[in-house]
DNA sequence: CTTTCATATTGACAACTGTCGATATGAAAG
DNA sequence: CTTTCATATCGACAGTTGTCAATATGAAAG
């Protein structure tokens, strides 16, 4: 693994490990869409906390959000999820071979 | 998801989302087996720093050490990656349903 | 235009992290 | 016992991060 991909990996990773961006990004697997506002009482943080989550789960490409009337919509982007399980699960598996 | 097991799969990813210690273990994917000192020169760190990866590595499940000799040799422990590559698969997996 | 309200930005602070030089530990080798 | 050498620990420092109160922004609604 070249430095370089492995400091992709690593801000992705990065992103992920935050115990409040990761109960987010698993609502957004069992809602489909939800705007910033549903995540404040639920996660029990205040709203330029949740605001900069979202901001850093957008900027590394994890969720996308959609403006409509006030509210910004979220929903999950899995290219990226998926790019990091498969990565993980082929580390995984290589060590039985 | 809980606050709990959040906080369990958050310090995972922390302790994986560093360039130096994915490096570590795509190296032992490759290798099976590495002693600390085929580390330091590779990946251009000292042997503290490199004392102190293996040591976050290791207290996190991801890698088991077993002394013989002078040497430590490092081997893989693939459960917390199936871990998280199954987590991370079902999430990706479920924004398609 | 003014008000309302969801979201963003700023500023500040405590906590944590990666790094290395210096030093300690502890076991194998002489 | 002494030396050697792989690894661990300590102390310090710079950089990053999560958090919130205060404030700004900007668009919809009245």
């Amino acid at each position: 693994m070249t430095s370089e991909s492995a400091e992709l990996i690593a801000e992705l990773l990065t992103v992920l490990a935050d115990p409040i961006r990761l109960r987010i990004v698993s609502m957004l697997v069992a809602e489909a869409e939800l705007c910033s506002c549903h995540f404040e009482g639920p996660l029990g943080k205040s709203q330029p906390t949740i605001s900069h989550h979202m901001a850093r789960l957008s900027e590394s490409g994890l969720v996308t959000g959609e403006k409509r009337g006030k509210w910004i919509y979220w929903r999950l982007a899995p290219e990226r999820l998926e790019l990091l399980s498969g990565l993980l699960a082929s580390w995984a598996g290589a060590s039985f071979r």
